[in-house]
DNA sequence: TCACACCTTGACGACGGCTTGACGCACCCG
DNA sequence: CGGGTGCGTCAAGCCGTCGTCAAGGTGTGA
C-alpha cells in the first residue's frame, strides 16, 4: 500500500484530496503546514508527498529542501502560481513534478501514478538475499534458516536490515541509517546502531564476533556484503 | 554527457529545442516523426526523450508504448492539448511528465533536470577508478583487489583519495588538500599529507616506493594519474 | 495486574585511527 | 662543498569509536 502525505493549508482541498486518494486505495496522511509536514514525513515515512507551495509558516522551497536533506521520496508540488521562475525553483530544489492550480483530479492522479511508478523501479532488486546460513526475504518479511527454522526480527531490526540489504556492497553512513530508521533528529546516537547491529549479527551471522556480511566501516558507517 | 532525443514535427520548434539543449551541454538528436523517433531511440540510446504528441505518422501514445516496450528511458511529453484525458492517457502509457504548449524554455529545462536527476539514481552509474591491481568505487565507498579481496581505508584516507580521484590528472595543491580534509586552520601541516599519502600508496600502489598513480609534485602538491 | 517483548540508556574495556615527533635521504642553492 | 628544504618512513602516545553487557522504561496482550 502506497503511503501519501498531502500538505495543504486549505482544509477543504486537504479533505478533497484525502477522499480521492483513499478511494484509490492509497494510505493518506494530512498536514496543514510546513512544520507538520516535516514532522509527519519523519514519523510516517510516506512513499509520496503532495505539497502545496502556499503554506502559512514556511516557504514551499524550504519544505522541499527540508525533505531532500534526508530522503528522496517523490514530491509533487501544487501551486497557484504559474510563473516560470516558481516552477524552476521548486523543481531544482528537488521536486519531481509541478502542477498548477486549478487542476483536474484525474490529472493529479495520473501524475501520482507516473512518479510512483518511476520511484518503484528503484526498489526492484532481488528481494531475497543470503546471510550465512539464513535467507532473508525482504518481500515476505521473513528470515529462514537452512534447516527449516525461522528467525524473528523486531521492527527496528527489520528496518535497519532492509536499508543495508537494499544497498548491497555499498557503504551506508551512520547518519543516513539513523535518519532513515529513527528520524531526522537522531544524528549522533551511534550507540543505537552499535546495539542493533550487534543484535542482527547475533541472529544472522554464523560467527557474530567475526561478521562476514554485516560489516563495520569504522568512523563511517556499515555495509552489507552479499 | 546526457543524450537527449527530441521529437517534433515542426522544424522550427525542433531547431529551437536543439539549440537550447546543446547550449546546456546536452548531446541532442532530432527526429521529425514517430517512425524516426523509434529508430533513433534504438540506435542512439538516449538518456531522455522529449516527445511532441502531434506527429504526422503515429499517435503519440503509440510512440510511448513503442519505447516502453523495451526501455524505461525518461519521457517528457509536449502537447498542445491541455485536456485532462490526453494527459492521463500519455502519463499512464508510460510518460514521466506532460508539458502543455506554449511553455517556457526555462520550465522545460527544469523538468528535464528533474526527470534525469531521478533516473540517474536508477542507473547506478558507478564511477570506478583503477589504481594498480585495485578498483576504487567512489559511490560504494569500496576498494576491491582483482583477486576478490578488499582493501580497507580509514575515513581520512578516503577523504584524501576522493579529492585526488575527482581531479584525475590534475595537480591538487597541498593547501587545498589540507583545507578540504582537515579544515581551514590546517594549511602548513604538510606532514599529515606525507603520512597519509604514504599509507594510501602502501595500500593501493603495486610498488609503494615507486608510485605510478599517486604522484608527488615536489613543493606544489599531489596528482592522481589514472 | 502480570508477563513479555521491545526500545532506550548508561558504562566500560579493547582496539584502532589520528596526531605528533624524530630521523634519514635526495635535491637545490649559495 | 656545506647548509637548508622538502619528502618518505618509522615509532609512540592519545583519544575517539566500537562491541558488549546490563539495567531501566514502555507498551501490549493474556
Amino acid at each position: 500500500m502506497t503511503r501519501v502525505l498531502v500538505v495543504d493549508d486549505e482544509p477543504q482541498i486537504l479533505r478533497a484530496l484525502g477522499i480521492n486518494l483513499r478511494a484509490r486505495r492509497y494510505e493518506v496522511a494530512l498536514a496543514g503546514d510546513g512544520g507538520a509536514a516535516l514532522r509527519m514525513a519523519a514519523s510516517h515515512r510516506p512513499d509520496l508527498v503532495v505539497l502545496d507551495l502556499g503554506l502559512p509558516d514556511m516557504d514551499g522551497v524550504e519544505v522541499i529542501q527540508g525533505l531532500r536533506g534526508w530522503t528522496n521520496v517523490p514530491i509533487i508540488v501544487l501551486s497557484g502560481r504559474a510563473g516560470s521562475q516558481d516552477k524552476v525553483e521548486a523543481l531544482d530544489a528537488g521536486a519531481d513534478d509541478y502542477v498548477t492550480k486549478p487542476f483536474g483530479i484525474d490529472e493529479l492522479l495520473a501524475r501520482v501514478r507516473a512518479v510512483t511508478r518511476r520511484a518503484a523501479g528503484v526498489g526492484e532488486e532481488a528481494p531475497v538475499v543470503r546471510i550465512g546460513r539464513h535467507s532473508v526475504d525482504l518481500a515476505a518479511h521473513a528470515v529462514r534458516t537452512d534447516d527449516g527454522g525461522d528467525v524473528r526480527l523486531t521492527p527496528t531490526e527489520w528496518h535497519l536490515l532492509k536499508i543495508l540489504v537494499r544497498n548491497p556492497g555499498r557503504l551506508v553512513s551512520q547518519r543516513q541509517l539513523l535518519h532513515d530508521v529513527w528520524g531526522p533528529q537522531y544524528q549522533s546516537e551511534t550507540n543505537y546502531l552499535r546495539q542493533y547491529l550487534a543484535q542482527l549479527r547475533r541472529k544472522l551471522e554464523d560467527d557474530p564476533a567475526r561478521p562476514r556480511h554485516l560489516l563495520t566501516e569504522p568512523g563511517m558507517g556499515y555495509r552489507f556484503q552479499p
